[in-house]
DNA sequence: CATTTACGTTGCAGGTACCAACTAAGCTGC
DNA sequence: GCAGCTTAGTTGGTACCTGCAACGTAAATG
């Protein structure tokens, strides 16, 4: 449906031609990307008895501190049934525990114990070491450009993605 | 937390010591952009009834034809029993099917039906208008650089995590 | 031909996910 | 203060995804 104006040099075009050939090309490079990660950081994460959700549950309240489930399912996007279950697991395991919201007594904070904290620092660390050996490869300037796109990446996907209820802004951090 | 080397000045490394930084920089980036991902193509695959895994298999069938199901677990990452069940409701649903492998009986071939290719080309062209409309802030350069990138980050991350949990073959590493 | 290996399916167990219904607590209106 | 509604979280039900183990069948090997 949108002819390629094959007839002029493809690469003068201001950008208008050319988007849909990237976007296809930014949609498979993703997928792929994204579907590497979610199998590596699956079987990692496992290995600390952990499921992924879990980890990602437990991440979260590391970084926005004590949630209320309400909040840590819209952090999650989940339903608040299914966070209930993975705090569930958490606290099982000893990672979080849920104290009694001093102002509202329906409510329940949920926060990491010590035991989460250190085993989220520990899963971190050996994720951060796998993306360390990837930019063993790359030249700081490349390491540098492929953080801004991938946030802006990330920014946009998350614009669209529309009502996302907790707005996770947690991407910011250190320069 | 880490131990900065401060005893040096921080700006003559040879990128050594900003390998750390960038890594959990980048560490926190991905996994933003995967997640956001993520929950949008599971939110848009399943207007499609398909979920992701399905969507997922059939792509995989799409792109690189027809397959056996050893060969279509090993290209996702799975099990064969789970590809096996992916394929099932594929099948079901009328978008795959298995055809006998004419030179090993034991054998079949899973491969899209036409509905099944129409389905995912439609799906697809969907969720690439979304890559579209992310790269529309972007630069031509940056779309490239994004796209390089991406690329490269998946082959060093593929290189690492080696295959998944239901492939045997296919990776002889001769110690 | 018997054994071994490979392909795929099925049984089992556990995680993930949603919706809907429920309990408990807060908040309104009277 | 107590109905009645709203909100926070939990639980039941259902369905899907996932891996491991155990099969049946077919090919390969001796």
């Amino acid at each position: 449906m949108r002819p390629q104006s094959d007839s002029n040099n493809p690469r003068d075009l201001p950008s208008g031609e050319n988007l849909d050939r990237d976007a296809r090309a930014l949609y498979d490079a993703l997928n792929q990307l994204i579907r590497v990660h979610q199998f590596r950081d699956r079987d990692r994460i496992c290995g600390y008895d952990l499921s992924v959700a879990q980890c990602y549950a437990l991440e979260t309240l590391v970084h926005q501190g004590p949630l209320r489930l309400q909040g840590l399912a819209s952090e999650m996007y989940l339903d608040k049934s299914t966070a209930s279950r993975v705090v569930d697991a958490l606290v099982r395991k000893g990672h979080v525990d849920r104290v009694a919201d001093p102002v509202d007594r329906r409510a329940a904070l949920i926060r990491p114990t010590v035991q989460g904290e250190a085993l989220y620092q520990t899963i971190r660390a050996d994720l951060i070491a796998e993306e360390r050996a990837m930019l063993e490869g790359l030249t700081p300037d490349m390491r540098q450009a492929a953080l801004t796109l991938i946030r802006q990446l990330t920014q946009a996907a998350h614009r669209r993605c529309g009502p996302g209820p907790g707005t996770l802004s947690s991407v910011e951090d250190e320069t």
